[in-house]
DNA sequence: ATACATTCCTGTCGTATGATAAATATTATA
DNA sequence: TATAATATTTATCATACGACAGGAATGTAT
């Protein structure tokens, strides 16, 4: 097998093995999956760590390359539908691999999370709460830049769309498999109360924790 | 040091060290963190399995003696306000490492999750089903059964609130400190589309799937 | 002070792991 | 077909790991 072509063969199964099994699994059992001879491994790859990182790479690659805004700035949609479609394009692109990966490299404390969430603040957030703040008629950002209270109420759907997806994919167990049904379930409970949330978040009565703009670090991509 | 008091150290230190670590980590790295050498965890525990288990036996006996249906039953406040306080005792109370030892448990495979699906099922899920529709005027459990929708409306809510923790205690990086605040939102905002949402559960345009009873096995405690 | 019990440590065994080097198989090129 | 280049395997090393046995230290009762 050439070289390109078995390298990407490595990563590729690498990322299901390791997500799979964890990161503190065997090279030997990860050769066996890949129907190779350990050593095989260390010509493509100096380390396993540096294996890791590859695996990482790419996978963190996909989600860079994914088309957030494409769907969600689309005006010719609801905000209600573009949320929708977004989001069940989203879960239907995850098979579990990208989800496990993520959530064991946070719990090993790899800074890679606060990359991902970069990400989803401003491709998801941002357009998110400016779309709410005009159906509101509340100013833009150049009047008032994104407080922490919008950044945590826009999460809030955010983490009822992920969850499931955690469920789906870490915790096991039956749930139900309609998953657009779900997501229109999380989309549309949440735009019923966002508006009034969004209001009081701009009203006086606001926790001065939620007043504070979020930082905002420069945007990668 | 008396046996039983070693035992409860070792207990109470590896739960931290595993949920920092992983279930990989080594026991001569959690004896150093323990003063102690490395064959005297082998004195209290045949295997590092056993000890394993015997941390979530531990981890998983505080959950069970949470007091869920305490805050959650009590009719003399508003359902928003006891959704509010169970929530924000149930953040404070988590320190990280029940978190983290079942999101790692989770990933490993560990049949564990169910168990703990179940207690959110029993003990939260039915009560706020169950006060949503005595508020909309919907019938009881006995004349129609807890549905897939409910179950997955209701963890709307129950999500955000963990996908909060989780982002504290697993994701890390900044967020919004403030808890009580957070969590208000989450309910408040969970709250004011909850009544259209079940409605539309028991209306005739509900998801096939979501019409579909929640599978109840025996509850445990 | 002696004998006993309990707690903990030193030392060690077999095995599994990451990594390397040398040998072999396979493919392409002349 | 001979030769070079590449792909893969075999064999091996040093280390780290889980687990165990026996001994040292510490305390307690007689």
């Amino acid at each position: 097998m050439p070289a390109a072509e078995r390298k990407a063969v490595i990563l590729r199964d690498s990322a299901l093995f390791f997500a799979r099994e964890g990161f503190a699994a065997s090279t030997r059992d990860l050769a066996d999956q890949l129907g190779v001879r350990q050593a095989l491994l260390y010509k493509y790859f100096p380390s396993k760590e540096a294996l890791l990182e590859a695996v990482f790479e790419e996978v963190l690659a996909v989600f860079w390359a994914m088309e957030w805004s494409k769907v969600l700035a689309d005006h010719s949609l609801s905000l209600e539908d573009r949320l929708t479609q977004f989001f069940i394009a989203h879960l239907e692109a995850e098979d579990g691999i990208p989800m496990r990966l993520f959530m064991r490299a946070a719990l090993d404390g790899w800074v890679l999370s606060t990359r991902r969430l970069e990400l989803v603040k401003n491709k998801f957030v941002q357009p998110l709460i400016a779309a709410l703040r005009s159906d509101a008629k509340l100013p833009g950002y150049d009047k008032s830049p994104l407080m922490m209270g919008e950044f945590e109420l826009a999460m809030v759907l955010h983490s009822s769309v992920i969850f499931y997806s955690i469920r789906t994919h870490i915790y096991g167990g039956d749930l139900c498999p309609d998953v657009p049904a779900v997501v229109r379930l999380c989309v549309t409970n949440f735009l019923n109360g966002a508006q009034s949330s969004l209001l009081a978040l701009h009203g006086p009565d606001a926790p001065a924790a939620f007043k504070l703009p979020v930082p905002t670090k420069k945007a990668a991509d």
